[in-house]
DNA sequence: ACGATGTTTAG
DNA sequence: TAAACATCG
């Protein structure tokens, strides 16, 4: 079984498993989180940078730029910008070097569908830097605890000078790379790392009284304010990295590298359909950048059954409202291409959203980043800063990801602990249609329209009165290829009413009307639950028994307004029953 | 990034 | 009479 993030950080004595028969991991004692919290492992890192004493080495065969699972990408990549820059400087090769890492996939409780994407994006990114005559190394190497040792050993035997990354915020990763700056820095290698993943770094912005932000609008507000006034700080292209010069196919070690292989799986995470996740979710930056295009340029279209069409190339639109110009009144259809389907790109860093940003302005000739016009690019562009958002949360409060509730007070609120109840939402099974459509696409695409993926996790977390933490793991380990820690953490704890949202707990959505407007005909659910194919009247919505019956589909697991009140009552009285 | 319910308004 | 709006949870 996955442990969970930062479990190895916590005393055993301060571990408490809650009494769950469903196993939602480790969660830190409330003294344990108030500590991350009080020194952020972000903080300590880059404390540590600032500590390196070693001097700018001045011979040496090479500088490395040590790629993770979140910056898959060789255009608008920060750290290996600057890596290329000073190899270029220096007058030494440039290696790329990148270690799949098993027991950091188990602990994040990373799906085999993502773990096979950064396969796939690995040989692609292999290929595109061969033509530049820049080795890509990958290897293996199972111990997370001795990760950080074995990376300063490779990195001293190819004797490189330097070693540049982009920094990855979970607690986790930032504790091994505090870990590596400091085995490196005694080892006379220069650590660089740098923020890329973001449009605005986090730490960056805070409120009057200086503390970060932990409520999105306001904090919305100050994120704009600075990428306009500094959108070429913000907004910026990284340089693309130069070729190496040649010769490096002769070097000894250098030279090998070309032709070694990418590894086809890694052990543990076996992708039953690594043809269709081809299929759908091609990688590399090219297949990022024509997801990016079809989203701006052309008018969605769709199949037959109603589901948008992923592959489809869509109408090329002069005229007609690209998607993303009607972005603003179709994201909350599920039954509709409307979104831009740019998330698994986006959390493997396949594409950066810086890009994303400077492509949408250019569509609409914008010089200002904006989120309240009515072009639909505004919405979209609130949607990156929702992105930015969690991951500052994140960084701020990094309890969120060691199972603490962002409000302490709902810390108590008494969960549902039936399997079965949980069992029949893993699968699509809960009798409700857009719930169980909603699951169901995300087992068949590794993929959840936005406004589904609410929809469902607020089925779990208010109507069946599931823990969040279940379903945060859950939809990671399961079935996603889009696993970002810090905007699932931050969806669970928002559909939880236990995040950063200020509204109160009271925000439960009514399943049924949510359905009639994110499916108004049904196409969405015919699409996924096929028991309801034949179903065309808005009944499909909230099947009558008989009907339900007759066709195989599963009756509700709980009545609504039942389980509605049920949560209220939790809710506004923690520990209550 | 809400829902249920009651009240007002447009037609 | 239904859609729009306001209020409260």
């Amino acid at each position: 079984m996955a442990k969970r993030s930062c479990s190895d950080s916590l005393s055993p004595r301060k571990k408490s498993r809650l009494e769950h028969p469903l196993s939602i991991g480790n969660v830190a004692s409330p003294e344990a989180a108030a500590a991350v919290d009080a020194d952020p492992p972000l903080k300590k890192l880059l404390r540590s940078l600032e500590n390196v004493t070693t001097a700018p080495p001045n011979s040496g065969d090479a500088v490395v730029y040590w790629m993770r699972m979140e910056d898959m990408r060789i255009y608008d990549n920060r750290a290996l910008a600057q890596a290329s820059v000073q190899a270029l400087k220096d007058h030494v090769p440039l290696l790329v070097f990148f270690v799949l890492s098993p027991q950091d996939y188990a602990a994040h409780d990373r799906s085999p569908r993502r773990v096979d994407f950064t396969l796939r994006n690995l040989c692609v990114l292999k290929g595109s830097l061969a033509k530049l005559d820049i080795p890509l190394h990958v290897t293996t190497h199972a111990s997370r605890r001795t990760l950080p040792s074995y990376v300063v050993s490779f990195l001293q035997s190819v004797n490189a000078t330097r070693l540049f990354a982009n920094i990855e915020y979970e607690v986790d990763e930032l504790r091994r790379d505090i870990t590596v700056c400091n085995l490196a820095n005694e080892a006379g290698i220069l650590p660089t790392l740098v923020h890329d993943k973001l449009i605005v770094e986090p730490g960056l912005l805070s409120t009057k009284q200086g503390k970060p932000y932990s409520v999105f609008s306001p904090f919305q507000r100050q994120w704009l304010a600075a990428i306009n006034k500094n959108p070429n700080q913000y907004l910026a292209e990284a340089v693309s990295p130069s070729a190496n010069p040649p010769t490096v196919r002769d070097h000894p070690i250098l030279g090998k590298m070309f032709s070694s292989e990418v590894p086809s799986r890694v052990e543990g995470f076996q992708c039953l359909d690594k043809h269709q996740m081809a299929v759908i979710w091609p990688a590399g930056m090219d297949a990022a950048r024509e997801m990016l295009r079809r989203f701006l340029r052309t008018k969605s279209r769709h199949t037959q059954s109603g589901l948008a069409d992923p592959l489809g190339e869509g109408a090329e639109t002069s005229e007609k409202k690209s998607r993303a110009m009607a972005y603003k009144d179709d994201r909350d259809r599920a039954d509709r291409d409307s979104t831009s389907r740019l998330s698994p790109y986006l959390a493997a860093g396949v594409i950066s959203s810086r890009e994303c940003i400077r492509a949408a302005l250019e569509l609409v000739g914008a010089t200002k980043v904006h989120t309240n016009r009515d072009t639909g690019i505004g919405m979209w562009i609130q949607e990156i800063a929702w992105r930015d958002f969690y991951t500052h949360v994140l960084a701020a409060f990094p309890r969120v990801s060691m199972g603490r509730p962002f409000q302490e007070k709902y810390a108590d609120v008494q969960w549902e602990t039936n399997p079965e109840h949980f069992e029949a939402w893993r699968t699509g099974r809960t009798g409700v249609p857009i719930v169980d459509a909603a699951i169901r696409q995300a087992n068949t695409m590794g993929w959840m329209h936005n406004r589904a993926r609410m929809v469902a996790a607020m089925y779990l977390t208010k109507d069946l009165m599931i823990d969040w933490r279940l379903g945060e793991r859950v939809s990671l380990h399961a079935a996603i290829i889009d696993g970002d820690l810090a905007s699932n953490n931050g969806g669970w704890q928002w559909s939880a009413s236990t995040g950063t949202d200020p509204q109160p707990y009271f925000r439960i959505f009514n399943p049924y009307s949510q359905s009639e407007k994110a499916d108004p005909n049904g196409d969405y659910i015919r699409t996924f639950v096929p028991e309801l194919g034949t179903v065309f009247g808005p009944e499909i919505h909230n099947p009558p028994a008989k009907l339900a019956d007759k066709l195989g589909y599963p009756r509700p697991l709980v009545d609504h307004k039942e389980a509605r009140d049920r949560a209220l009552r939790r809710y506004k009285n923690p520990g209550s029953k």
